[in-house]
DNA sequence: ACTTTTTGTAAATTATACTTGACATTAATG
DNA sequence: CATTAATGTCAAGTATAATTTACAAAAAGT
């Protein structure tokens, strides 16, 4: 699966500790998920989603093979 | 989390197990998901949305404390 | 009432999300 | 160049998602 997370960021300025504080998970979490290392919850999806005003689809995208 | 999962499934006339095969899980995951036992991942809520042709926020919707 | 389909649930196991702490590397700033 | 901020990564542990098998209960159909 891919993501945009590091381009929703750039948008809104905030870099990953911020957001891992915005959304309440810790900071490696917010950078494993944003280098695609694994796949997050729904609630995370929902809350990163929700900070950067946009839907889930917006910046989850599955891959061909999934 | 809460989730209407079984609203949509009545409108599109399908069975847990069917959509359980079309996203290629097991029916008990579907099942549990339905029931709010547990959260799924953002790749199966995706996969979710995409069968019933609506964003995982139509479906998917975060609570108060979370 | 009987049969079949659909749904609910439980227990055990496997896979993976998420945390914490720590350190290395890179980018940005003075 | 030196310092600080930001990011990448690793390892070990905890929490939880997801699977399988199996059975019970409920709903729907004949």
């Amino acid at each position: 699966m891919k993501n945009n997370i590091k381009v929703q960021r750039a948008i809104k300025n905030i870099t990953q500790a911020e957001l891992a504080e915005m959304i309440q998970v810790s900071r490696q979490t917010i950078n494993t998920i944003e280098s695609g290392k694994y796949v997050p919850s729904t609630v995370l999806a929902l809350k990163i989603a929700k900070v950067f005003n946009v839907k889930v689809e917006d910046i989850f995208e599955l891959e061909e093979n999934e």
